[in-house]
DNA sequence: TATATATAGATGCAAATGCATCGACATATG
DNA sequence: CATATGTCGATGCATTTGCATCTATATATA
């Protein structure tokens, strides 16, 4: 079986468009505000949610969908930042311990309201929470 | 009002999380088919369907949501590879005409049945028609 | 017509990404 | 223990992206 249908092409365009034009709306938000992109938003939240004893990078980067080698320089630009410490894993001599700073949980709270204004302005508003919850939904059969 | 709800938040989630998995799987299906990026296959699927005159680059990068610079370098890389054909614009001396070759339709053509497959198994064999449309639906919504 | 403003597309430079590979340490196998 | 294999994370190099700006032509305005 293959040759797919109308409804499944059209899904896949929209999906793709809306993802790309919210996304775009998010960044270019964030940037405007003088914050940093949004994958720095990921990696500090999963690394708040993880606590004081933070994440290994390679876990982290199974988070946030990075390659190894995105992961590492993100965490590079990160650190140079201030906004997470790096330091050596006791348990494993190659690996590392990955927390947030202060500097990084403060940076993280500021971006939020941003970010979420822009979902609520262009998902929020345009969809009931039934029609959203439905959307999740759908999506997340794929 | 602001303060976003929990099924907006899911679906922003699952939007992002889904888009980037799936054109992930589209991407490495069609390179490791020794195919171009799908930015390619959509450029060349505008320019076929503008038929012979094809399009001026500012027309064809508002259908394929890039950014003016970068509708610009692609279209050196597809002229290079042989893709496409650029020409002089006879009613605009600014501009140009680009228009796919022959070598582009039959490259378009040879993409679609990786492409295809790829949607056909992440998205055909998971969700019925009847649930993609009604993805497609919500999604346009936003 | 002369001048100002706007639009089409290219490009230099810096930053980010992708790919392949490396070095270091860990774990399995003889 | 010694060696082979696997995993963690970094990095050199080429490609791509983003930003700002430029040139050229078109259009509007005085």
């Amino acid at each position: 079986m293959n040759e797919i249908d109308h409804a499944t092409e059209a899904a896949w365009t929209a999906l793709m468009t809306k993802s790309r034009v919210l996304l775009e709306a998010v960044e270019s938000s964030l940037k405007s505000a003088g914050y940093p992109p949004l994958a720095w938003y990921d990696a500090l939240l999963e690394l708040e949610k993880a606590g004081p004893d933070g994440l290994r990078p390679f876990e982290l980067k199974d988070r946030i969908l990075l390659p190894q080698y995105g992961t590492s320089r993100l965490l590079d630009r990160m650190v140079k930042a201030g906004l997470v410490d790096r330091r050596d894993c006791s348990e494993d001599g190659r690996g590392q311990n990955i927390s947030i700073s202060e500097k990084g949980k403060s940076v993280r709270r500021a971006m939020w309201p941003i970010y979420e204004r822009v979902l609520s302005e262009r998902i929020g508003a345009k969809l009931k929470p039934k029609d959203a919850a439905q959307l999740a939904t759908l999506l997340s059969r794929l």
